[in-house]
DNA sequence: TTCAAAGCTTACGTTGACGTAAACGTCAGA
DNA sequence: TCTGACGTTTACGTCAACGTAAGCTTTGAA
């Protein structure tokens, strides 16, 4: 039989995803386990949607501010304001002001770093000009 | 016995550390396990001076970024070129890049956060509005 | 003197985030 | 037909970064 055509350009194999992202599919597996991602199914096999994928992108930029998995469901979540109460929103604010605070202290963080680097650096150069004509 | 005038204010114990830091003393000692931190000692008893506190605050602003501990011992031993030689220094300067790198991705991924989050208050504020005099 | 606070070491336990192995199903191509 | 690539589940293993408990010493104040 003919494959179909492809139906839409949003559809997804799990190892297409972990190639893509360089991922393993155990990961994609695990974060589904803990219910960061769902996909939908065909039979057994599992089908990844533009949702999913956005959510996997998410949880990984999360991983690279060093977020716990727990932390991004969180931030994760307040995407999507749907059908929440006025009560949920309320706290979904003050989550973001409190996910902002964070960011805002990992921005003077990285600051501060990065001028440290560059005084090692300039260290360093000034050693090798220093020692490097002994 | 009176207790000898201060030597220097650049004495501490650990359990001052941990209050200043807000951490256990057992991650202290940890740090100490592994070699990230080398008090010296009077008797048993762990004195940290200046330079300790130093790394100690470094180790910390690693974490919040994310950092293993071993990466920011990587970080941490870049501000000592002291008596490193040439070869080593031209590591470090490389090492630098590749941190450099990394934070800058960071601050990438960071300045998309905000604005996600930015998104998604105001589209909470709005959902408040728009529900809120149902 | 005695007692609580702070210090120490040793060592087993825990949690998060996967790794890894076993054992099996499905399907397109040689 | 059968092999290899890809998919699945179940389940035990691992590693980092401490937590926690036990048991002991030191020390300053009551």
């Amino acid at each position: 039989m003919e494959k179909a055509p492809p139906q839409s350009i949003t559809e997804y194999s799990i190892s297409q995803l972990s190639k893509e992202f360089d991922i393993t599919t155990r990961s994609i597996r695990h974060y589904e386990d803990i219910g960061l991602l769902s996909p939908a199914r065909r039979g057994q096999t599992r089908i990844y949607g533009q949702e999913d994928r956005t959510r996997l992108r998410l949880i990984l930029r999360g991983k690279r501010l060093g977020l716990s998995l727990e932390d991004s469901r969180e931030i994760i979540d307040m995407y999507e304001p749907g059908k929440t109460n006025i009560d949920q929103l309320k706290k979904l604010i003050d989550a973001i002001q409190l996910q902002r605070h964070k960011l805002d202290q990992q921005l003077d963080d990285i600051s501060k770093l990065l001028k440290d680097l560059n005084q090692a650096e300039a260290d360093c150069i000034d050693a090798l000009k220093t020692n490097g004509s002994k």
